[in-house]
DNA sequence: ATTAATGTATTGCATTCCGATACAGTTGCA
DNA sequence: TGCAACTGTATCGGAATGCAATACATTAAT
C-alpha cells in the first residue's frame, strides 16, 4: 500500500481513516494468538494511539473483542455476518452449491469451489466427505494459483501472456517436496489441462493428496473460479482417480455455467 | 445506533468515519442485488457523496466491487480474508471442527456449530450430509435463540432470570406454523431441556425438519454456543432421533470442553 | 424525447482524527 | 521482592482529513 500522503495525493476520494482501520482486521493475518494494541500498531503499521481509536470502534460495532483475560484482541462474529452477505448473494456460489452437494454425494470426497484472485484461488465453499485437516474446512482459506488443481484449470482458460505475466510475478514456493515451482514445467501441466479439459494435481500443496479440478468461466468468458475434488493416494491411484472424478466434475462446472 | 453527534460525545474514542463506512458494509444485510449508491446511502443513513467515497475505498482495498453491469456495488473476496482469520482463530471452532467431522460421520445428518449471540446463534461451521437448503451451507446465517434446538440448549445453561430477560425482550415471529413464541411454553423445552441434557426442536424454523441440541460451555461456564444435529422427518420419528442422535451429540459437546 | 437514475469528480470549510502523553494495573524478570 | 516492561484506557490542542453540496457525462426508464 501507498504511504499515506502519497495516497491521498493520488486518490482525493479514498478514506485514509478506513483504509487504516481495515489494516486494523488484517493484522490478524498470520496471528495464532491475541494481539494486543502494539501489536497491532506494528503490523498495521500506524501508531499506538490510532490502534487504540479504531480497536475501541470495532469492539463496540461487534468486529472485534477484548481476549477473555483482557490480554489482547481478537476478530469477533460480526465478521459471520459479513460473511454470510458475501456468501449469499454471491451468483456462483448461489448456482454452485447444491451441485456441489450432488457432487460430493455422487464422488464421496471433498469437493471444494474457490475464486480466482489472481495469485490465488479462495475457497468459497467446502464440502467434506471424510475427515479433512482443520485448514481443509474453513471458508476464506486461499491457496496459490500456480501448484493447485484449481490453479491449474484457471489458468488454463487464461491466453498464454496473461499466464505468462502470473507465472513471471508468482512468489513460488515449495509448498510440499512434489510441489512444482518451474514455470515450464507449470506450463506442461496447463497444456495437459486445456488437452483434458480438467486438471490433476498431485501432493502440490498437501502430501497424500491428489486432486483434479475444472475452471467455471464467468463474465466474459474469463474463469471465475474453479471445482476440485481431492482424494488420498493411500485409498486412489491417480489414473483411476481421473478416469472415475473427472466426468463428474467436468458435469458439474458445466451445470453452473 | 445512536446519531452522530451524541455518539461523539458520549465515546469522544469512537472512529465516527468508521462506524459509517461498517453501516456501508451492514447495508446488504437483506439485500437480494446489488446496491447503487443512492440505496447504500439510504441503508446506512449516509449522504451519498459520504457512500461514494466509502465505497470507492472498500472497492480500492477488495472489499466490495462494482457489478458487472456496473451500475450497483456488491461485497467482495476480501470478506473471506476477515473470515477466514476469524475461523482459524477461534478457539472453540479449532477444537470442535475434528470433533464435528467424526460426529457426522457417525450420525450421518447434518450438523452444525452455532455461536450464542443474545437473541441469535449464529452458524460457524456447517458440515452437511445430504443435500440441503442453500442458507442451511452457509457460515454467518443466524437463526433466533428462542425457538432453535441450539438455542434451546443455550437458553438451558443461562440462570432463570437472564432465560426471563431473553425472553422477554425477544422479538418473536413464527417462522414456520410450529414455531413456538409462548414465553411460558419456550420455558417449558428449557426445562426438558435442563432434565434431558440437549434439547428437541420439532419445524420449529424449517418444516420437515427435526433437531437435537447441545450447549458447549465456555469461560465463566457461560453457554459459548451449541452443536445441533438435524434430521428429516420423513425419515425419522422424533423419539427415534433422539434415541439415536442425543446420546453421540452429548459426547461430542463434553469432548469440546 | 425527456426525465430520472447512475457513477464519478471537484472544492472550501469545519469537524474529526491524530499523536503524544499520562495513568493505573498486571506481568515478566533478575 | 523490587523494578522494568507491558498492558488497556483516558485526555487534549492542532491540523489534516472527511464532508456535503454541486456538477457532469452516461445510461436506463418512461
Amino acid at each position: 500500500m501507498q504511504p499515506k500522503a502519497l495516497r491521498a495525493q493520488s486518490d482525493p476520494v479514498f478514506v485514509q481513516s478506513l483504509g487504516k482501520a481495515m489494516r486494523v482486521l488484517e493484522a490478524f493475518r498470520d496471528s495464532d494468538a491475541p494481539l494486543s494494541l502494539a501489536e497491532i500498531s506494528s503490523r498495521a503499521g500506524i501508531t499506538r494511539s490510532a490502534a487504540q481509536r479504531i480497536a475501541h470502534s470495532f469492539r463496540e460495532l461487534g468486529y472485534m473483542r477484548l481476549s477473555d483475560d483482557g490480554r489482547g484482541f481478537l476478530l469477533d462474529l460480526g465478521i459471520l455476518d459479513l460473511t454470510y452477505n458475501y456468501l449469499r448473494m454471491h451468483p456462483l456460489i448461489r448456482r454452485a452449491t447444491p451441485i456441489l452437494q450432488e457432487l460430493r454425494r455422487t464422488v464421496r470426497e471433498r469437493v471444494d469451489l474457490s475464486l480466482f484472485d489472481g495469485q490465488r484461488m479462495v475457497y468459497a465453499a467446502r464440502l467434506q466427505s471424510k475427515r479433512e485437516v482443520f485448514f481443509a474446512t474453513l471458508i476464506g482459506h486461499s491457496v496459490p494459483t500456480y501448484c493447485t488443481s484449481g490453479g491449474w484449470a484457471v489458468l488454463a482458460m487464461l491466453p498464454d501472456n496473461e499466464v505468462n505475466t502470473l507465472l513471471s510475478t508468482a512468489e513460488m514456493r515449495q509448498v510440499t517436496p512434489r510441489t512444482l515451482t518451474d514455470p515450464q514445467a507449470i506450463r506442461e501441466q496447463i497444456v495437459l489441462t486445456r488437452q483434458n479439459g480438467h486438471s490433476l494435481a498431485i501432493e502440490q500443496i498437501l502430501m497424500g493428496e491428489v486432486a483434479i479440478g475444472v475452471a467455471i468461466p464467468g463474465p466474459g468468458n474469463r474463469p471465475a473460479g474453479a471445482i476440485h475434488i481431492a482424494g488420498n493416494l493411500s485409498e486412489w491411484q491417480p489414473e483411476e482417480f481421473r478416469r472415475h472424478v473427472a466426468p463428474l466434475a467436468s458435469a458439474a462446472a458445466n451445470a453452473m455455467i
